[in-house]
DNA sequence: TTCAAAACGATATGTTATAACATTTACATT
DNA sequence: AATGTAAATGTTATAACATATCGTTTTGAA
């Protein structure tokens, strides 16, 4: 019933290559982009791959001092437009209670999610419990309210970080 | 089963009289800070005040506008302080995909709740829909995940704004 | 009355986000 | 190759949101 995806705790408990995720992410992106007649330029990609690097929510001003790291100058509205692109194409996510960005595990398609996020790791798992949304969507009607975006984020621990398996970073 | 609060559209559709919700919601708030031996300071009931006369979802900063005006002069950490009081008391929600305040029209217990929030007329209405709320918690017990703090907040058009009763403001 | 905690004030700074406008790039058309 | 033009990017400045720090005042209990 409760579908969760690639970034879920059942999946991040075990050791995994992040590095696959990584370079499936970005073929994705590519083909996705390809598809769609819409250009996933360098810095659009950079972003991406530093994103889906960190494995958390990161916001745009940590990865505006990654590109300083690499020695890539950017500004704010650089790093910003570009995590627009990757919103509007539906790679990226953001988390509006963090002001951060996580990869979308699954681009392909438009979708409804939640995230359940670690207080402790900063893991974020992203749920689609359909069963849930329609029930969401239900009340929205009975209430004759026509949603356009949905915010719906739990912060808490994660299995992990519940049986002190996990420190705080 | 679906119970929507004071501030919902239904009541909004009708013309009412708001300086009754903001004299009761002081009321409650002067009642509830004296039961729990905690002071409702003049600084933090002015701030409720506004808030509850605003009837929208407030900035700090435009709190800070209003306060001024008034010639009251204050500074950030004075207000932002007051907001963390009023939060922790459950008088006020925060808003987060909008960095914004809300009356809260049943402060006397701790609940969730879920947002229905209009783009156009900016009107919040806050839902308490247990069974929505149950099926939450469960798809969060079948993931292992122990929730803390519920972002739940949906973007939309509200029933008026959709027939094109009201204008944007 | 005195003490300690709570509340407040003030300054500075940190953090997140966008407005406004100039320039470059990619690429189709002539 | 020259030109048009739309998308993308660069640049500067600033708006908007939030907190750290530290000193002072108020308040209420011992």
């Amino acid at each position: 019933m409760t579908q969760i995806t690639s970034t879920a705790f059942s999946i991040h408990a075990q050791a995994h290559d992040h590095s696959v995720c990584l370079r499936r992410a970005l073929d994705s992106a590519q083909r996705l982009c390809r598809v769609r007649g819409v250009k996933l330029t360098t810095t659009r990609q950079k972003i991406l791959e530093m994103i889906w690097a960190c494995h958390q929510p990161v916001g745009a001003y940590h990865l505006l001092d990654k590109l300083a790291q690499e020695g890539k100058k950017a500004t704010p509205p650089t790093v910003y437009r570009a995590l627009d692109f990757l919103v509007t194409q539906g790679l990226i996510h953001r988390i509006e209670s963090l002001n951060a960005y996580v990869g979308c595990p699954h681009p392909e398609t438009q979708h409804m999610s939640l995230f359940l996020i670690c207080r402790v790791c900063h893991t974020v798992a992203e749920i689609h419990d359909h069963p849930l949304f329609q029930r969401l969507l239900d009340t929205m009607t009975e209430n004759g309210f026509a949603p356009e975006q949905q915010v719906l984020e739990i912060h808490g621990l994660c299995p992990l970080c519940q049986t002190g398996g996990r420190d705080d970073n």
